[in-house]
DNA sequence: ATATAAGCGAGACGGTACGTCCAGTCTTGGT
DNA sequence: ACCAAGACTGGACGTACCGTCTCGCTTATAT
């Protein structure tokens, strides 16, 4: 693939430690408390090497992320054919994988570097958050094709709703629990208008 | 209320400027781009001026959202009786101020700020997010009260989702429209689910 | 002196440190292995001190040498009375300073400095160099009166010969001896011409 | 002379290419803005090439010097049976090749090789200063056999002097010009001491 | 012919130093 | 007790080179 190219090859090795360094001292420092250079020093990489394959501590979380060095949540929904079930299963498995004070702040640490590079923001969205909220929706067209969701209901927005109140309560450091998101869960099933609008 | 203390009293002039320096700075580098230094400079306030008031600049930031000189989106909602115009009215009037590139930018460095330091965020939250959240949760309460929300709804969770979703949409670089607010309202009202499960 | 100025003044303990870690640096590791970064680390001191007051290594080390902390070779001349006399005892002083080899590293190191940086060169000159060959022009001017230096022959040029023979030894590694030294004494005393040119 | 060993032969293409690189640097930025990796790139060649060949800077210097590469003063001396006319024309020779400010420029380069490198200033002394220091030496030996240097005239320390000045010179970034060498000429031809002393 | 050997350009590697910016702290004179 | 100014130590920034190391390739002698 990387056709024969001449000089010396790119080390997987120092590829990897970069990486893990950086989701290491994210945990333990926060976004705003790493830095390239401890990365590098953490890595036991030259400050160059990382500045040679990533602009910015932004893009090197980015890359951590979308690596898999950081953790993800599920990006699969179960179908067992009844929709309620599955969604609860699926926002019981995210609340589960989101109370670790550890994985909080990584949440806090990747929507930092959201907001500090552009580039960094649209990859997380691209291959984090995108590919998460694209299963909710067609995991909701499938169901509305068996009649458990309404013709004319806005998938997208249902599934906007499901993802984003999580990084709110993360961003805002309120706890995110199972009630809340069962609560959350029937407005968005149920609506909060009266039974029966006519 | 401070009491007849001793010595100078402090500067309500240098208070207002490094404020509107932080705001200026804030809309122009981003949050990561924000230094104490660079605030002072612009205030043309000493440095120890700044630090005698603000441990950081996500204090700097969070003060500066607090007393109004970061534009705020409305705190109360209209009453005409009918919710769901009223809700519509909330949100366009809340797209309006969210889609200048600046206020965004500006959402973007308080998120920032709230991922970096628990204080700011917390204070954030109570004087910022919360009473708009308390609004909207009280206008639907209203609601309820006339029948225009079911007796068992959430919300609380409604209210959480009409908001955050904004904020991940600024997070996410995704343009905030009117469409797309209204398609959440939607959602929010009537669920997904069939209209008529009996 | 320096007017009643605002701001904390500078430290005089900082700017010894600065020049005594220079000179030590130079000493052990040569003008080439002379590094900012060393000396602010040896002196104790950051980094933007040092910056702040010197624009590049080849500046400290002339303010180390106009300062003393280098040590210089005398600038006075003995007179006896007998020109031939005060040369042969100036001469051998400096060959007595400059045969250290920490005192031939230093002069090394200052032609480097002279060498790299054209405001380190005219300094070192006007107030290292300069000063010593004034020294040595104004004895033979002296001895000019007293009949021990031809009417017509050019003091200065002779100074020039008496004191870079030096330089020109010690960048060469050639060793400097007291015979050498009375040699060239002897060469711009009695001139290389026969006895008595008509 | 390189007995027929296997493996591809040297390069004589990248050798030239790194000794005219090597010079035209050292013209424009200097022995201190001079770096292996820039000769490297300007030469076309791998840094590896010349590490291969040459251990440092100051040694491709030193090389380039030797090579011709880098312009050199005369090594020869006219013999017309008069000396002084000889020397005044060798001297003319000297000032006319050193006043060019690249001339000059690459003379204080080659002092902070030497400042920097012992075996650089070895090289650099035996086969550049030394041949010219010799050939003077040689001129004013014939010359004694003709009686227009006196018997017990030490030549070498007069070959010092007309050699070591220019050098002084050129540090000190003091113009060189024909007056003062025909001075400098003077001093060493007649001395400074009272014309008949008996 | 085909190994083996050495040189070549290219370019990544772990590091050091550069010169700048900023974090927090401290110390002036002045309000 | 506050203020502006500005120097202090410390540390990260992003860049330039250091000297070393692998690549694929070329060019020689030795089998």
């Amino acid at each position: 693939m990387t056709a024969g190219r001449p000089g010396r090859p790119r080390s997987e090795q120092a590829r990897r430690a970069v990486l893990e360094a950086a989701r290491d001292l994210l945990k333990s420092k926060g976004f705003e408390g790493l830095s390239m250079e401890g990365i590098a020093a953490r890595a036991g990489v030259g400050k160059q090497t990382v500045y040679r394959w990533w602009p910015s501590k932004a893009a090197v979380v980015a890359d951590a992320a979308l690596d898999g060095i950081i953790p993800q949540p599920p990006f699969v929904l179960p179908d067992t054919g009844d929709l309620h079930t599955d969604l609860t299963s699926w926002l019981d498995e995210g609340v589960r994988s989101m109370t670790a004070p550890e994985a909080s702040a990584l949440i806090r640490a990747l929507a930092a570097a959201a907001s500090a590079d552009e580039t960094a923001s649209n990859r997380l969205y691209n291959q984090f958050t995108g590919p998460n909220r694209q299963a909710v929706v067609d995991r909701l067209d499938a169901a509305r094709v068996v009649g458990q969701v309404r013709a004319d209901a806005d998938t997208g927005s249902a599934a906007d709703a499901l993802i984003s109140v999580n990084l709110y309560l993360v961003l805002a450091r309120d706890p995110i629990t199972q009630e809340r998101a069962r609560s959350l869960l029937d407005v968005v099933m149920s609506g909060i208008g009266p039974a029966h609008p006519q």
